[in-house]
DNA sequence: TAACATTGTTAGGCTTCCCTTACTAAATCT
DNA sequence: AGATTTAGTAAGGGAAGCCTAACAATGTTA
């Protein structure tokens, strides 16, 4: 199982490669607020765990592993915040937020639930007009 | 802003107060699955932050600021298990054990949005017959 | 090309939160 | 009361995850 942080640092990896975005770890250090070192060592804990390759300079690969890893905290990260966004009417900044941290510790049936219940709201209209910006 | 532990100790302190329960420190490592050493480590910790009045084998009191943080935190795990358990109708241990975890990370809107979004719910006849479990 | 800026690594350190082992003090049993 | 069990403390240790400072390598620019 990994930790809060390696699951957001190959969040934000996948991210960037669907996005073919080509991710430093200096990105990464500005995106969580953290130093260098820090994302250097996480880095290599991802390698270790055979989540990423990577090569300093020569960028920031993903495993097969690491994708469906990535793949499933995505999930239940757009799970909740659809649910935050466009059920809650929460605004999109502290939707996603919110899911940024609950995607960590939330169990897969909860989150199958939320989805089947966000889905039922929308397509019966309970909710309607404008999402939370 | 104290710790996911810390809270979470704390909060089984308050509600053995509330059920005039005499909590022994050791019923918090075994609550937790945690050791009796540890335990020590953070009722010092507790006492230090003026929460709590531990005086080892004489028992543990909890001060007014201690009330206070225990409220906010118990209020938020309700809301949290009054939606999953009676809007989602997931089985209450499950529901219990997910509102312990997400207590510590959602922000207090987003509660607040889930709070009316429960009542809502459950006044208009939305959610209807057993909740689960 | 020389100087400067950016990016990444290394080394060393800190805090939190957990552990085990050993010890002490209190409570309980016979 | 003496022996045993239970509860709590103390000391020492480890992993995670962060930090700063110093350094190395690469890029950029004048």
């Amino acid at each position: 199982m990994l930790t809060t942080g390696l699951e957001d640092y190959l969040e934000l990896i996948y991210k960037a490669i669907l996005n073919n975005k080509n991710l430093k770890a200096i990105d990464i250090a500005n995106e969580f607020n953290i130093s260098r070192s820090s994302v250097s060592e996480a880095l290599i804990r991802l390698a270790d765990l055979d989540l990423v390759i990577y090569e300093g300079r020569k960028g920031i690969k993903i495993t097969e592993k690491g994708i469906i890893e990535a793949e499933k905290i995505l999930n239940k990260h757009n799970i909740l915040l659809k649910f935050f966004n466009q059920v809650l009417k929460i605004d999109y900044q502290t939707a996603n937020k919110n899911a940024c941290k609950i995607e960590h510790v939330i169990d897969d049936c909860v989150l199958e639930k939320i989805k089947n219940f966000s889905e039922f709201c929308i397509e019966s209209n309970l909710v309607k007009g404008e999402s939370g910006d």
